[in-house]
DNA sequence: CACCCTAGTGAGAATGAGTCTCATTCGCAC
DNA sequence: GTGCGAATGAGACTCATTCTCACTAGGGTG
């Protein structure tokens, strides 16, 4: 729970925002690959175009977004393979007030992190915290889930707020 | 930001999970009216209808599940003043997974709380955490709102697993 | 009390994000 | 090359939520 070791955690550790370099986008698609043929899924180029731009993007995005950074992405298709990517793990959807829903790649393939939500414009934005306050949260949470008989899986912390243009603009 | 001091937090503070006794339904009713007013909106017998069938069930529900609560709901009308309540900070909406939004009592008029969200069922519960521990996150994340340009006004917190129904069933 | 005048109501229509259908195409196995 | 299940994509469809609009309620004002 947290920020489980996962296969993609291992070259060029020190880069995270920045879009990936193509080392690490062939580790991206081999981790998924591999995810992929663990549920009897194909790999194809509609689905490698989706990982492609979402760890392009490096921050979660609706799926007009999507659209506008890749070329040629039918609706039914995309969502289709979200969806078959979401449930390999691969990519994880943040529903918000936002009247869409962001994707991003899951946590195993990305460091852990949590999300500034802006509450005017929608838009998400990750962030990093420290793990010994991860660790602590963590301790936390299991300890009030097991009181109400709860089995937990995994934590989502997020900050409300204005974005830089919502607040100046 | 975290567990601002509203004006209902005075009265029999040891309840807090059982339905609310009439004295402090009294008060919830007037700190709504309150700002309610302050809004120039009406307290009118739909709007205290919901407000004490929230306070009632004393966690985040659906409107179908609200309905069921309530008698002779009109589904418009509780749309419109859910969103009013919701601007006027009265309540909170909960944009997850499940395909209808949850809806409970906002944070100045109940203590400050996280939720235990199921994956399977979409269900929701309370979980209060230690304050020291609420302190420690609200800090972190103000620092790292600031290193990004964002301006804060309260997080979210939430453990996904499964609740008891749908771990054991 | 009679009259306004605005906020609120609720039934039904409209919206639109997301899902489903289905005929077609792809890609791996043999 | 052939077979066959998985994948594709255009369009129909679903349904939670929002909008419209004619109507009602209720609180000032004279």
């Amino acid at each position: 729970m947290g920020a489980p070791t996962g296969p993609s955690r291992r070259s060029t550790s020190s880069r995270r925002h920045s879009g990936p370099d193509e080392a690490t986008i062939d580790d991206l698609h081999a981790a998924v690959a591999r995810r992929l043929e663990r549920h009897d899924h194909r790999y194809t180029r509609g689905r490698r175009h989706l990982v492609e731009t979402l760890a392009r993007v490096a921050r979660p995005v609706t799926l007009p977004q999507l659209a506008d950074h890749a070329d040629d992405l039918p609706q039914s298709s995309a969502y289709r393979n979200l969806e078959i990517l979401e449930r390999c793990g691969v990519i994880s959807r943040i529903a918000g007030t936002a009247d869409h829903a962001h994707f991003e790649l899951a946590e195993p393939l990305v460091d852990h992190h949590h999300h500034l939500v802006c509450v005017s414009c929608g838009s998400l934005q990750d962030v990093h915290l420290d793990e010994a306050v991860e660790a602590l949260v963590d301790a936390e949470l299991a300890g009030a889930a097991a009181a109400a008989g709860f089995t937990p899986s995994h934590h989502s912390l997020d900050l409300h707020g204005f974005c830089n243009d919502c607040e100046t603009g």
